[in-house]
Formats: C-alpha cells, sequence, structure tokens
RNA sequence: GCGCCCGUAGCUCAACUGGACAGAGCGACUGACUACGAAUCAGUAGGCCGGAGGUUCGAAUCCUCUCGGGCGCUCCA
C-alpha cells in the first residue's frame, strides 16, 4: 500500500513524539494527539512544517522552541525521506523533502491507486430532482456538476455510488402544469378558454401543445386535467434528460414520486411511524412529532383534505432508500431548501437511523449575468435562460469547470461573457491547454525517433532542477487533495490544484527545454512531463471535463 | 423579528480547516516567439481580510456585538 510523504513524515514525528514520552520529557499526552503538518505557504520554510510544538506547549511555562528542538533531536531521518530538517520561527518544525524520495514517487506512479476510502460502501446520491414543471436552468446546473463530480469522486475512491434523480410528479403544481398545457392546447384549437390563474406562462408548454395536436390532432378537448398533466410531465422529463447527459451527467434511477404512492409505500411508511406513536391528528390533519427530533416545530403529513403533503412523499422516499440498503445518503440542495434540513433529519431518526448517515450539501444560489447585467428568472411566469441554452453557448467543459471553481458556499454570478471567453479568464483553456501541450511534446519526440522507456529504467536523479522538483511534489500532494475532497465536500479544491500545477509546468516548459541532445535527461523530463499529463487528465476526468490531445 | 450562508486587490475568487511576510486569474502598465504549441512566459502596480471588541504563543479562519448582501421561516414544492 501506497503511503503518501505527508503520512510518512507524520509517522516520523509519531515516534518521536512517543519517544519523548517514554523518556519522561513530555507529560503523556496520548497517542491519539493530531499531528499538524502542512505545506507553508513559502518554500524557505520547507516542504511540510509542522506546528506540533506549539500544541504541546499549550497550557504550559514550556517553551515551543526548546521542545521542538527536544523533538528534532529525537527524529530518526530517513536519508530517503527527509533531505534536512530544521528548528525555525518560534518553533516550527520544517521538513524538507529527500529529492530521491520525489523521484520514487515518479518511478511508482503508475502502479499507483488513489487512496481507498469507500472499502466498498454504497453510497447513494440524489441530486437535481427539480420539478418537472419546466426546462432546467442555470441553478440546477450548478447542483447537477457538483453532484456528478462528488459522485465521481467517490467512485474514485472506493466507494460504490449511485446517481438518483427524484421526479415530483404529483401535486398541486402538476395539476397547474396540465391545466396550462390544456389551456395552450384549446388556444391552438381557437377554443374560447380561460387562462388557469397558477399557470405556467412558458413558451415552452406551446410547443408542448403542439406536438400534442399533431399526435392526437383535436380530439382531447374534454380530456382530464390529468391527461395534460401526464403529457406535459413525459415531454418535460426527456428534455431534462437531454440536457443532462448533454452536460455530461447520467443518472441510475429515475424515481417517481408518483410511483411510490402507487406502491403503498406512502401508507406503509405513515402506518408505520403512527405505531412508533410519532403521529398525531389535530385540526383534521395529521401531523409528525417532529419536534422530538430536533425539529423547531411538529409538522403536517396529511392535510385535512385528505391529501398528503410533500414532506410526507419525502419522507417515504428517504425511508425508501435506506430500504435499498444505502451505507450513506447525500442530499444536494440549493440554499433555499436550507430549513428543510432539519425536518427530513428528524424524519430518518425517528426511524432509527443516525442523522451522521444522512449527508445534506448546500449550495448558494446563482445569478446568470449577461453583459455584467443579472438576468430575471421565473419558472411559472416562464422568464428563463434554460441550461440547455447556457451549454450550447458556453460549452460543456467551460461550463462544468466555470460551476466548479468556487465554493458551493459561495453564492455564484455565472457570467455567460466570462464563461465562454477562450482566453486565460477562462482557467479552463489554461488547463487543457497543458495537456495539449505535452502531447504535442511526445508527437516531437517520436517524430525524432525519442522512445520513451518505462519510468524504471530512467535515471530520474536527473530531474534535480529547483521547478522539477517543486512540480513532482505538487503531483505527489494529490491524492492528499482528493482525500479531502471526498472527505469535506470540498470540490473546488481541484480546479484549484489543477491551475496550480499547471501552472507550474507551463513556467517550467517555458524555461527549459524538455528535448535535447542530452537522451538521458530527455528521457527523465518526458518521464515527468508524461506523469503531469497523466495527472491531468486523470482529475478532469473526475470533473467530467475533456482533455484535448491538441486545441 | 428568528435561523442559515456570504462580505478578502478595481472585477471573479483562493487561502490546506487556528500557523510564519495575504495568494491566483482577469483588467491596467512593461517586456519575451529563427529549437518541443505565445490559448504561453517574466515583471510592475494594486490590501486596515466589511467594522469594533474578545479568546491565545499566533486569527481572514473561533466567540460576542455591529453594518451590508443572499436565502429560508406554508396544511407550497
Amino acid at each position: 500500500m501506497y503511503s503518501t510523504i505527508k503520512e510518512e513524515i507524520t509517522s516520523l514525528l509519531h515516534e518521536a513524539l512517543l519517544k519523548a514520552e517514554e523518556k519522561g520529557m513530555l507529560p503523556p499526552i496520548g497517542k491519539s494527539i493530531n499531528i499538524p503538518l502542512e505545506t507553508p505557504r513559502y518554500p524557505s520554510h520547507g516542504d511540510l512544517s509542522s506546528s506540533i510544538a506549539f500544541l504541546l506547549t499549550q497550557g504550559s511555562s514550556a517553551r515551543p522552541i526548546e521542545v521542538a528542538h527536544s523533538l528534532v533531536g529525537l527524529i530518526q531521518i530517513d536519508k530517503e525521506l527527509v533531505g534536512h530538517l530544521e528548528v525555525a520561527g518560534r518553533g516550527f518544525i520544517n521538513f524538507f523533502i529527500a529529492p530521491s524520495r520525489l523521484h520514487r514517487f515518479l518511478r511508482e506512479f503508475d502502479e499507483m491507486p488513489l487512496p481507498d476510502i469507500g472499502k466498498g460502501r454504497r453510497v447513494l446520491i440524489e441530486f437535481v430532482s427539480s420539478n418537472p414543471t419546466g426546462p432546467l436552468h442555470v441553478g440546477h446546473g450548478r447542483g447537477a456538476v457538483l453532484g456528478d463530480v462528488l459522485a465521481n469522486l467517490l467512485e474514485a475512491t472506493g466507494f460504490k455510488a449511485e446517481r438518483e434523480y427524484y421526479i415530483n410528479d404529483v401535486g398541486n403544481q402538476i395539476q397547474a402544469l396540465g391545466r396550462s398545457l390544456k389551456a395552450r392546447y384549446l388556444e391552438l384549437l381557437g377554443v374560447e378558454h380561460e387562462w388557469p390563474e397558477d399557470g405556467y406562462q412558458g413558451e415552452y408548454l406551446i410547443e408542448i401543445a403542439r406536438a400534442l395536436l399533431e399526435e392526437r390532432k383535436d380530439g382531447c378537448q374534454d380530456f382530464p386535467v390529468d391527461f395534460f398533466a401526464e403529457y406535459a410531465l413525459g415531454h418535460i422529463t426527456e428534455e431534462m434528460k437531454t440536457t443532462l447527459l448533454n452536460f455530461g451527467v447520467r443518472f441510475d434511477h429515475w424515481i417517481s414520486e408518483k410511483g411510490l404512492y402507487k406502491m403503498g409505500t406512502l401508507n406503509k411508511t405513515i402506518q408505520d411511524l403512527k405505531e412508533r406513536g410519532y403521529i398525531y391528528e389535530q385540526e383534521g390533519a395529521f401531523w409528525f412529532r417532529a419536534s422530538l427530533f430536533g425539529d423547531e416545530k411538529d409538522r403536517v403529513l396529511i392535510r385535512e383534505t385528505g391529501e398528503p403533503t410533500y414532506f410526507a412523499g419525502d419522507l417515504a422516499y428517504h425511508l425508501n432508500k435506506y430500504k435499498r440498503g444505502y451505507d450513506r445518503l447525500i442530499n444536494i440542495w440549493g440554499q433555499d431548501h436550507h430549513g428543510y434540513a432539519p425536518r427530513i433529519k428528524a424524519a430518518i431518526s425517528a426511524f432509527g437511523y443516525s442523522k451522521d448517515t444522512l449527508d445534506i450539501l448546500l449550495y448558494q444560489m446563482v445569478s446568470l449575468l449577461r453583459d455584467g447585467k443579472p438576468v430575471a428568472m421565473s419558472t411559472r411566469r416562464g422568464e428563463f435562460v434554460t441550461l440547455s441554452e447556457i451549454l450550447e453557448e458556453v460549452g460543456r467543459d467551460a461550463a462544468r469547470f466555470y460551476y466548479l471553481m468556487q465554493s458551493s458556499r459561495a453564492h455564484l454570478d455565472f457570467d455567460l461573457e466570462l464563461a465562454k471567453q477562450k482566453s486565460t479568464d477562462n482557467p479552463v483553456y489554461y488547463v487543457q491547454y497543458a495537456h495539449a501541450r505535452i502531447s504535442s511534446i511526445f508527437a516531437q519526440a517520436s517524430k525524432r525517433g525519442i522512445r520513451l522507456p518505462p519510468a524504471k529504467e530512467v535515471n530520474l536523479s536527473l530531474l534535480n532542477l529547483k521547478e522539477e522538483l517543486e512540480i513532482i511534489t505538487k503531483l505527489e500532494t494529490l491524492r492528499e487533495e482528493i482525500t479531502n475532497c471526498v472527505i469535506n465536500y470540498e470540490i473546488h479544491r481541484l480546479t484549484t490544484y489543477l491551475i496550480e500545477l499547471v501552472s507550474k509546468f507551463h513556467s517550467y516548459y517555458k524555461h527549459h527545454r524538455i528535448i535535447s541532445q542530452d537522451l538521458a535527461k530527455t528521457a527523465a523530463r518526458l518521464i515527468l512531463v508524461r506523469t503531469v499529463q497523466m495527472t491531468i487528465k486523470k482529475v478532469l476526468g473526475l470533473l467530467g471535463i475533456s482533455a484535448p490531445e491538441r486545441m
């Protein structure tokens, strides 16, 4: 099993700590102490730096710098790992990685899998799940990319991840959708009709009405609203599937709310809750005692009218997910649903599932900007730019990268002009360019009849320039970076990683020849840039973005 | 009114989850293509991390207050 440089140095520190405890130099702190070790901002502070001495002296009169020195005295330096180390500042311990350790990383790169974090555990990611009353727009795009990339990351790190879309195909808004389509249909026939008060005014319904007319001629005037609702739903979900596929997002399951009702899931769930004593009747409605489980108040499950609320269906749905045997559930929601989280968490704990098994990843709202000005959007009024239009205008790669560049916790301005610019304004091309550039180095090499031997047969110690060692160091941190992404759901870090890596490469390329008369050095450098290329490709792949050979 | 999130360079955003001197890109201004792709590189300018207190060896990061923006607070979904 491969261990990272960081893990290896951490264990050096760990051993030194144990020794110090044995010798009575330190009070026993317990072996479980979390040893801080991080990449410092400044290269002069080493490749990795630990502030452990500060931690150890907290609350005592001991001086960090002295503790640091004694610890350093106890560290068994492995010359193949650490070039040298020093105590600096007021007590930091700085490690400088031995070049030979970096060379070993390159040599073994091909056989190095990503860390197995999941160990085969099954995770269900539910995302997008937009109401099927109209086309997808920018906001849904953000959820779609986040969910898709998170699923990719989980799969790459040993989880068994499945993607799911929950279709809310019942309820008031679906009725409104049906009435709206019927109105449009009658309109096309020139029949006198009233426009429904809560109708959906978007153009898309006119198109769907035309399709219906084409298919069924004028025989549907007296059909019930349900018929029209069904027809509209079919069209809209098909459209959504197509858009998502164009965006590179594929779902394993499309779950219909109506389907769950038909299976009796809802009734069973409510019955079950009743037996557990978490339901009471008041003012003609049935309430769930959510406040017993951390929600701020109780919630209605069955309305006075006898109809279930959306929450009731969602509760049944979540229970259904658990019954399908997943170890962990992830829901990706827009920030506008955050108030809903305690409710659904209360529901699952009422059924005995730990709240920790459901992670709700919230992303902030997205505004669409054109010419620097926000574009107002409303599904109901039919004013919006669809995701499909954005994709057409910006392109899949650029759109995905744009979404992924910033933390999901921050509000996102999707600026159409910025996103589609083919310049360094748009880092996606900066990254892809590096990949294409390396391809062309290899084209050049083969034109000159150079063939690249396996890394094991190349003298990698010829890679001793500062820039070269920095690039390898950066390559080596990928595993850690990915681990952090998976654990903290901070996907935007991968785009930052790529930009940093690629910037080091471009600079190196500009200043040093890869292919030269010196065959041994050429081979070593080719191994280096090939590893850079493979890394770019790997990460872009996780982000669902192509890695072109030329552009 | 209550709750959640966000305020960092002119603009869009980072900052390894409490570490050492605050980091990129764009925009502005200089410079670099007769050897592997200039969608690139090298450099200059730009900051009271919204504000005020506090916690400690150390704060953009944690706590309190405050100002500004977003989103919630339905028998809507």
